[in-house]
DNA sequence: CTGTAACCGAGACGGTACGTCGCGTCTTACT
DNA sequence: AGTAAGACGCGACGTACCGTCTCGGTTACAG
């Protein structure tokens, strides 16, 4: 156990308060300065850290960011099982929307999701480290409803989950609507009257 | 009628000639290496043009995209009038799909896009100067439908846009998943389906 | 005599106005930021003239300069007779130290043998320009003492001058120190005690 | 010891590789392409460096050829002791004219006496930082003279030594004249005359 | 009494160098 | 072995002037 050790380092393992000193200062500029005001030195200065402490454990800023980032989303975005799709699909698309326009860790995912457009890589590590799972967490109300009976059995998951989520992420990343409560809750009527849900 | 002639800027207007030149380096450098390998510099070499010459009519690389993107989206995204809201959605989804995933000013778009993720500003400008066009001519069939009397009057043209052009742009900007006709005919149906077309 | 009337340069002569307002301002911004604050354009500025109406005149800044500054020269240092060697060197020197270290157009002097530093051109055209004229004013005294039998015939009149006015632009140049009366009353003394006056 | 180790520079201490690199490259630069074609891209280009490093290191050019100067001249102008003042001068004479007019650093320091016309600053530095020093060295066969009683106690050094070296530095910043030995020759005797030697 | 050529202001243009910022790599001394 | 510190080569930033150019205007003489 000696990785739970505090300590500042050594050849036991790295500095668990280095870590958490960069992953804090990079999320604190994100949220004074925007993206662009997060930089490497920035972020060393602000966390009181050397730059090659960062480039020893980080590969770019991106990286900090993203660990920053990952440990949120999950904990926030996985639904509930009310027993009742339209009920399930109201809260989650609410608290989705939420996420993405309130949160702090949503700020983060917007900007990711920007640089994401720049940068090939990153927007492949952004799918199969998060969204894929995000994904996932999000077709479990579908799922759940396919074995209820209340959903076709035909159902293509995918899509299904593209035309509830897309127009969400549309109006966070396009528009710059806000998403209200009523908005989610159209998207999910919609969705089930298209589907012959009552 | 001196402001018709071509010169190569004084004081009674710019060089045209370095205009698009700049717009044209600027597009290339996009493609060829992305949003962060456009630079003022590059362009300003690539399109044999000063520096300042570019300063003094752009305040940032993103004008130079914008402007050279501004002539682009109207033409290639104004739906026809098939006399048929189902045929005039197909049609104008799939050219808007293929607009975002295939054309290089769809490239630009996203790119944009984005940056707009970093850049309230920016991110204003785009919808003001162009989303809000846009989103009037996405508009055009489903107002001819209204009055065509195949939709109710009482539809909310903003949601129902929402709903429809959403799913497209967060594949393309967030899953990456291709956008093929399928896709979005598949939308079409489900629209047409939930607002009991058909 | 057209020459002579004013007007705003045309076919038959330049801009009298433009060329008067150039010398001006370029005197007062040597006055005001020193040499490295005269530029081109900022002469044309606060002249109100157009950049290539000094380009079409002058061929640099520093002929800009040495036009303003010629004018003052031979008026400022013409030594007088009267008629006693000692004091006609002592009358010349104390004015030729305070042209240079208290008038405007020793400081511009300054300027341009320290840009003379820099471009031998310049300091070819200074020597023959200005300089030798001068040096034949210096020696002025030294002729007419000759004449009088006061020196040698056979007396190095240029090696007589480095030594009376060397001392005087070594200060001036080099040390910064200043040149009072006494200085130069010795300097006269000691030149002509080394030559056996009195 | 670590400081006397070569190294690439770190937090303990600067690279003396790089230092030298860029005095070399000023003063080759200078020699080739004269005051102007000293530039800080230049030196850094020439010398290998990045711009950051010499701003690090050197507010501006003229630094750079200040500390390029500041180890040349005293060891250049350091009289010997002859035992005889008039030999004493005579040999310093000349070797300070061949410095100011053959040399190197003489070139140096003829760039950087000039750029002091345009900079109280620069001067003030040049007059503390080395002409005092070299003020002192010249003084030291007149001190000795004194010492040795060839030499009146009443002396005033400093008037004597403009006496001596106004006129060399004269010829060398205006006049452009060269300064032969007999030149100096004639100096020395002339000031020796004027004290009541021989 | 009218056309036109030389001068004027304005300012856009292709350049060069400026001084600054952040990158990612490196070396060192310390723990 | 990991860390704070920070110098290094590098590339781009946005700015200031350079010297050249074109433009539309304004005279004052020549035809």
């Amino acid at each position: 156990m000696g990785s739970n050790t505090a300590h500042r380092g050594n050849r036991h393992g790295r500095s668990e308060e280095a870590r958490q000193a960069v992953l804090e200062a990079a999320d604190d500029l994100l949220a004074e300065r925007g993206f662009a005001g997060v930089t490497i030195e920035g972020i060393a200065a602000r966390a009181g850290v050397a730059k090659q402490t960062i480039y020893r454990w980080w590969p770019s800023k991106v990286d900090v960011l993203l660990e920053a980032f990952t440990e949120d989303m999950a904990e926030h975005l996985t639904p509930e099982n009310l027993g009742d799709l339209r009920a399930d699909l109201r809260v989650h698309l609410a608290r989705l929307a939420e996420f993405l326009t309130e949160s702090d860790p949503g700020a983060v995912f917007r900007a990711l999701t920007g640089q994401a457009q720049h940068d090939p890589q990153l927007a492949a590590r952004l799918r199969d480290d998060h969204l894929s799972h995000q994904r996932t967490r999000d077709a479990l109300p579908l799922r759940r409803a396919v074995e209820r009976g209340e959903l076709s059995a035909d159902l293509d998951l995918d899509l299904a989950l593209d035309h509830l989520v897309g127009p969400i992420y549309y109006r966070v990343l396009v528009t710059g609507t806000p998403v209200p409560r009523t908005f989610t809750d159209d998207l999910v009527d919609a969705f089930l009257r298209s589907h012959g849900v009552r």
